[in-house]
RNA sequence: CGGAGAGUGGUGUAACGGCUAACAUGCCCGCUUUGGGAGCGGGUGAUUCCGGGUUCGAAUCCCGGCUCUCCGACCA
């Protein structure tokens, strides 16, 4: 794309208010704007860096045998009823509304309920076991407080998968794979070295849950951890018993500030007892399925990397993965020259299906270089008249911050681009 | 939901109860310039969050509301 077309802008002067820095970052690169305290628009640069991450999720879930489908936001009482989760502890969290002929309803801040009542309709026999369903959707949370940028919202995407499986042992080796499937989504995204698998409190679905925490100052929740072993224990079930449990010392663990992105249940029967998601087994009897959930939050991931791939506020370098473009095609100064060769090389890479933002402004070489550190495109290559002196272009790791010059070859810079 | 702070051109800020609400940045026009947010000149842009009150006079003080940020509680 070229960047003279490219609607957003970047900008100059920070948020003011002292804000976390996920969205100082992301605000002044263009990739989101703030609706509201808690609901944020996805920009064509923040959409695409979304989009990337969500490809990465989707591939993931695929790979374990999860159907991507889609639920609706807007929610008929009734079904939230038969679980009690449309009044009691979970009023709060709902944005309610009512229907012109009278009735209520609600926007969907999660989906078991649904899911389960929609697959009624589906499953019924062990024959259909086991099997698992998962969506991108928005949910809608009436959070207290929103905060810390994309990191806690109101508004926000998530992927929610659900297991159905005959029996304790099946699930749990669904749950298993889903877990790995966890891991190399964050390893693919840039955040492996940083997550660690980590014990907590099953909230209202069970005793014990999996959560995914990466490991960040500005993240709300507590935990400790085992650096060798990639484990930790979350501060909220952080006991005696639960050590010996998961075979841990205190005296091994380090205690840091982390973000929780990502968080696995056991929902066991919980669901399909109240909703009656039953199947017959091969002796005709029938059981209720046992269930488990999976979320995953795309929009706070993004948060989460700007955060962790940032180097200041004026300043990121994004992973190759989920950067919105892969490279940023720079080229400096009026002349014709210049103008033309870069030209070139853009066609010629688009070409070569290289995603690459082209900076085609009639802008000075400090403007250009100061929205392209802002940005966090992780590859840059300089065209200008000092480069065509030499008839070369100058390339720019910005993760080792290496420069190099290289003759203007295409498939060549394919080759450096994607070494 | 408790506590603290804040709402002024698009953005960031300034202004003792007293002149036509100032400065920077952005944006537009012209010239100049082109390897780190360059320079000169001209221009554009505000019901000072909303509603009441005090006062000769309110951006400024008082009351109420709304919104935003941070700390805490909460976090299926």
């Amino acid at each position: 794309m070229k960047q003279s077309f490219l609607v957003t802008k970047t900008r100059k002067e920070g948020l003011g208010e002292d804000t976390a820095i996920n969205a100082e970052l992301l605000v002044r690169a263009g990739y989101v704007h703030k609706t509201m305290a808690g609901v944020y628009t996805f920009l064509p640069l923040g959409l695409r860096m979304l989009n990337n991450i969500v490809g990465i999720i989707r591939e993931e879930m695929d790979a374990i045998g999860g159907q991507e489908m889609h639920l609706s936001a807007l929610q008929n009482p009734s079904v939230w009823q038969e679980s009690g989760r449309w009044g009691g502890d979970a009023e709060s969290v709902w944005f309610r509304s009512s229907l012109q002929s009278g009735g209520d309803v609600g926007l969907a801040w999660t989906h078991e309920e649904p899911v389960t009542e929609m697959l009624r309709h589906h499953v019924s026999s062990y024959r259909d076991l086991p099997c698992s369903v998962y969506q991108f959707q928005t949910k809608f949370r009436n959070e207290e407080r929103a905060k810390s940028g994309l990191l806690r919202t109101r508004e926000f995407l998530m992927k929610d998968l659900y297991s159905l499986s005959r029996n304790e042992e099946e699930h749990k080796a669904f749950y298993e794979r889903c877990a790995g499937a966890y891991l190399r989504i964050f390893d693919r995204i840039g955040l492996g070295d940083s997550t660690y698998r980590t014990f907590a409190s099953g909230g209202a679905f069970s005793q014990f849950s999996d959560e995914f925490q990466t490991v960040l100052a500005s993240g709300e929740d507590t935990i400790y951890l085992h650096r060798e072993k990639r484990i930790a224990v979350n501060e909220e079930v952080y006991t005696d018993e639960v050590l010996e449990k998961v075979g841990l010392d205190r005296s091994d663990l380090e205690q840091v500030q982390s973000c929780e992105v990502g968080n696995i249940f056991t929902l066991g029967t919980r669901f399909s007892e109240a909703l009656n998601l039953l199947y017959t087994d091969e002796s005709g009897d029938t059981s209720p399925v046992f269930m488990g959930s999976y979320g995953i939050g795309p929009s706070r991931l993004m948060g989460v990397i700007a955060e962790q791939y940032s180097d200041g506020e004026q300043s990121m370098v994004l992973p190759d993965a989920v950067a919105p473009f892969r490279l940023h095609l720079i080229a400096l100064g009026a002349s014709s020259q210049v103008q033309e060769a870069a030209s070139t090389l853009y066609d010629r890479l688009q070409d070569r299906e290289v995603s690459v933002l082209f900076d085609d402004r009639d802008l000075s070489a400090g403007e250009k270089f100061a929205d392209s550190d802002l940005v966090g495109i992780p590859h840059r290559i300089v065209i200008s008249d000092r480069t065509q002196e030499s008839g070369q272009v100058e390339y720019l790791d910005r993760k080792t911050g290496k420069t190099s010059m290289h003759k203007t070859d295409p498939d060549g810079m394919v080759k450096l681009l994607y070494a």
